[in-house]
DNA sequence: GTAGGGTTAG
């Protein structure tokens, strides 16, 4: 093409030279029609073009110019596109429509508007109308484009076919009404316009997007797509596509299926669409079967099929299966790897490091000949479902073109493994960084808040998240429930439970915890009953945090009784559901029955039941068995820091300072390094965090300091203190901190010092170390001599010196 | 009109 224009141009000399102007103008005309605008190499060409009329003279006009303003508009050139419309002493409505054109394809619909309002109402037609309405349609603006089209009728022009395809995917924008829906069929059918079947089809989408909307019966909507599918005298490919799709996407893949079969030529788009129907809804298998008699019947796979295919295997787990499709796909592809590799790479990369094959995810990244976001990402999740935290953060750390997902990935990365400042930080970082924020990484960062109790500042989300419009948001509502929940503001998560929208057995979850965790243990059972009516079923979460409930409440009972009905909903107790129950048994002081569950259990005792005794013996003050599970916790993971402590803690319990005195010199010969433990509290609404250095008597000694840098003389009470603890204040954010759970009574003491009489306290945590709280509390309002009021929920707890009446509570 | 990377509950 390049050589024919650049010998016609040799030719238009002379005919300038002969001055046959009319000759060059059908000759320049012809050049310019040689150039493709989906071609890139045009653009030079069409510029030489250009300069040649320029140096030669002659005059730019008519459609010439309106041809070379429709490619540089095409090739998103605005600034000369629209130096050649200004230059036109009149401009005609082709150059005003292709200005049209080119502003709303640039994605700058105000200039495109601009124009078309300038342009009086005696020189429009029907085309400079279509081309500002698929402008707005385009631009994601459905309302402007439903504004213009009622101009448009209100101005007695009539639509065509264009019309109302645009219309009618600009209505998809913003129709979430099945009587929008009805309307506008009924106003295309009566329009007496013949529909042609690129309106129809636009129509059957309209119904089929919003069948899927939330606020719509599916069904209905789905049915009458189905009539108008019916109706149609013609059908392309389009027609049975979008039937088939929005059958998936409504969850009917039974309705899908049937059309599937029926239709007599299936495209590879419709059998990809199966698949990844069959994928989403967790039909594993027969997305295996259809990806097999595709090959049977010959049909060709593209990358589509191959994608969707090897994600059912990395979800389901199937790696055996995932492997032989790779290789399958090496064999068949060898030829095509390049154009074809990134996403295939991608979902291969994803398939092995959900299979736990980090390394060989790693090797495919590393041999990917492209590679584009998904990529990075895919290795980065691989990290964090691997627990592998520290190199998920180096590659995050390193990794270019970090986009919202990658930072949501990371956000509930560290939100969930004990850093939630850190997730809180990138939060911030991620928005400081001009992304904004999605749904799932409000989730996060709403879960790092719940994680460290930071309860003012995940209510300062919460309302953020409104003003982005995601408090309908599933997972934004899950997590809500669950930071008011570890906050203590168990109304709080109720009530936004009962005006979710949508609610799944992760919210029935998060809510029966937030009641569990705060005393409320009957109601959390209530509301699980509640949720089996509601034919929600039950997990072997949900059965953890029943079990959890049971066990704060002290209801041995049901707790049993939940326990062995389990197996009614198909759940076979793990190593975590017996830890529970021997917290439960040994928290009510019921040792035998205990022990007896642990002979009978189908697991040797691991950590988690050992733990869940040893917690359980020091309430008891029960010295031997706490001891005894003290030491096989130490035996079975040497490796823990946190056995040490334990096992120190309880010999110091006992009294067995000499044993304490060993281990504490393992650790040291170990170089065993004490992890600080730490406590938060709200003290009228304003976050406090404690960092203490964990000893014997952690609580105790860092009381002790604290009264004494008062100037509290506290020395009386016999507790050496051997060890330093910082102070810390969250807002301020001056120093590093770390957090953990444990010594939440520090807090409290901390807080309570610093209060004046009968101010309100929030404890947040859970207070299963109920025992100690109430000794702590006992103790500080003797330290200050006053009373203290502690609130929790909507109930007030009054200690007076060393007295108590805590009610129900404990 | 179809694909690949994510989230929330213990």
């Amino acid at each position: 093409m390049s050589n024919a224009v650049t010998l016609s141009l040799n030719f238009s000399h002379k005919l300038y030279e002969a001055a046959d102007i009319r000759a060059l103008a059908s000759l320049y005309a012809a050049q310019l029609q040689l150039c493709c605008p989906q071609k890139p190499i045009s653009y030079s060409l069409a510029q030489n073009v250009h300069s040649h009329m320029v140096i030669s003279g002659f005059r730019l006009r008519g459609h010439i110019l309106n041809r070379l303003i429709d490619i540089y508009g095409k090739f998103h050139n605005l600034v000369y596109a629209r130096h050649l419309f200004d230059k036109m002493p009149q401009p005609d409505l082709v150059a005003r429509t292709t200005m049209i054109t080119a502003y709303s394809a640039s994605g700058n619909i105000k200039q495109a508007r601009k124009i078309f309002d300038d342009t009086p109402l005696s020189m429009r037609d029907t085309v400079s109308y279509n081309a500002i309405i698929t402008g707005y349609s385009h631009n994601g603006d459905g309302y402007g484009a439903i504004e213009v089209f009622l101009g448009m009728l209100h101005r007695s022009f009539i639509p065509d076919n264009f019309t109302y395809t645009s219309v009618l995917s600009a209505l998809r924008l913003i129709a979430d009404d099945e009587r929008e829906c009805q309307q506008l069929h009924c106003t295309v059918v009566k329009s007496g316009t013949s529909c042609c079947t690129s309106v129809l089809n636009a129509l059957l989408s309209l119904y089929v997007t919003c069948a899927s909307s939330p606020s719509v019966s599916s069904s209905s909507l789905m049915g009458a797509a189905r009539k108008l599918f019916d109706e149609m005298s013609e059908r392309d490919e389009l027609t049975w596509t979008t039937m088939i799709t929005g059958y998936v996407r409504n969850d009917d893949l039974d309705l899908a299926r049937e059309i599937f079969d029926f239709m007599s030529e299936k495209l590879v788009v419709v059998w990809n669409a199966m698949i990844s129907g069959y994928v989403h809804h967790g039909f594993y298998s027969e997305a295996l079967e259809m990806f097999r008699r595709m090959h049977l019947v010959g049909i060709r796979q593209d990358e589509f099929t191959y994608t969707s295919v090897l994600s059912a295997c990395a979800d389901a787990a199937l790696f055996r299966h995932g492997k032989e499709i790779h290789g399958y796909i090496m064999r068949k592809e060898a030829k095509y790897s390049a154009d074809f590799s990134v996403s295939v790479n991608n979902a291969l990369v994803t398939l092995y490091s959900k299979c736990g094959k980090a390394h060989e995810a790693r090797h495919i990244f590393n041999n990917m000949p492209l590679r584009d976001p998904v990529s990075w990402n895919a290795i980065l999740s691989g990290y964090v479902n691997a627990g592998n935290i520290d190199e998920a953060r180096q590659f995050f750390s390193e990794m270019p073109g970090r986009n919202h997902l990658t930072w949501t990935v990371m956000i509930s990365a560290l939100a969930q493994n004990g850093f939630g400042e850190g997730g809180l930080k990138l939060f911030n970082q991620m928005r400081l960084e001009g992304f904004q924020p999605c749904d799932y990484a409000f989730a996060g960062a709403v879960t790092a808040c719940g994680n460290l109790g930071a309860f003012e500042h995940g209510r300062q989300l919460h309302a953020q998240l409104i003003r982005f419009g995601y408090e309908s948001s599933l997972s934004v509502g899950n997590a809500l429930i669950t930071m008011y929940g570890r906050c203590g503001i168990v109304e709080a998560a109720l009530s936004l439970f009962l005006t979710m929208p949508f609610v799944d057995s992760v919210s029935w979850n998060a809510l029966i915890a937030a009641m569990g965790q705060h005393g409320q243990g009957g109601q959390a059972l209530e509301l699980f009953e509640q949720m089996l009516e509601a034919d929600i079923l039950p997990d072997r979460i949900t059965y953890l945090t029943v079990l959890t409930a049971c066990s704060h409440a002290g209801l041995v009972k049901h707790g049993r009784h939940y326990f062995d009905s389990m197996h009614t909903y198909g759940i076979t107790p793990g190593e975590d559901h017996y830890a529970r129950m021997t917290d439960l048994l040994c928290r009510a002081g019921m040792f035998s029955e205990a022990k007896e569950l642990i002979d009978k259990m189908p697991f040797v005792p691991g950590a988690p039941v050992l733990e869940a005794l040893l917690a359980g013996c020091r309430i008891h003050g029960n010295l031997d068995l706490g001891i005894q599970a003290a030491e096989e916790l130490f035996k079975l993971v040497p490796q823990h820091d946190g056995t040490y402590i334990l096992l120190s803690n309880m010999y110091a319990t006992a009294g067995r300072w000499e044993d304490v005195a060993r281990v504490r010199k393992l650790m040291r010969d170990k170089g065993v390094k004490k992890e600080p433990g730490c406590s938060w509290i709200e003290v009228e609404n304003k976050v406090h965090v404690f960092l203490v250095d964990d000893a014997v008597h952690p609580e105790v000694l860092a009381v002790y300091n604290y009264l004494e840098q008062l100037g509290l003389r506290m020395r009386e009470l016999g507790y050496v203190p051997d060890t330093k603890y910082v102070l810390h204040d969250m807002e301020s954010e001056q120093k590093e901190y770390s957090l953990s759970t444990h010594s939440e009574k520090l807090a409290v003491a901390y807080g309570l010092l610093k209060l004046p009489r009968g101010a309100t306290v929030r404890v947040f945590k859970n207070l299963r170390i109920c025992g100690d709280c109430h000794n702590a509390f006992k103790f500080m309002s003797k330290v200050v001599q006053r009373e203290i009021v502690v609130r929790d929920g909507k109930r007030f707890h009054h200690f007076r010196d060393g007295d108590c009446s805590c009610g129900d509570y404990w």
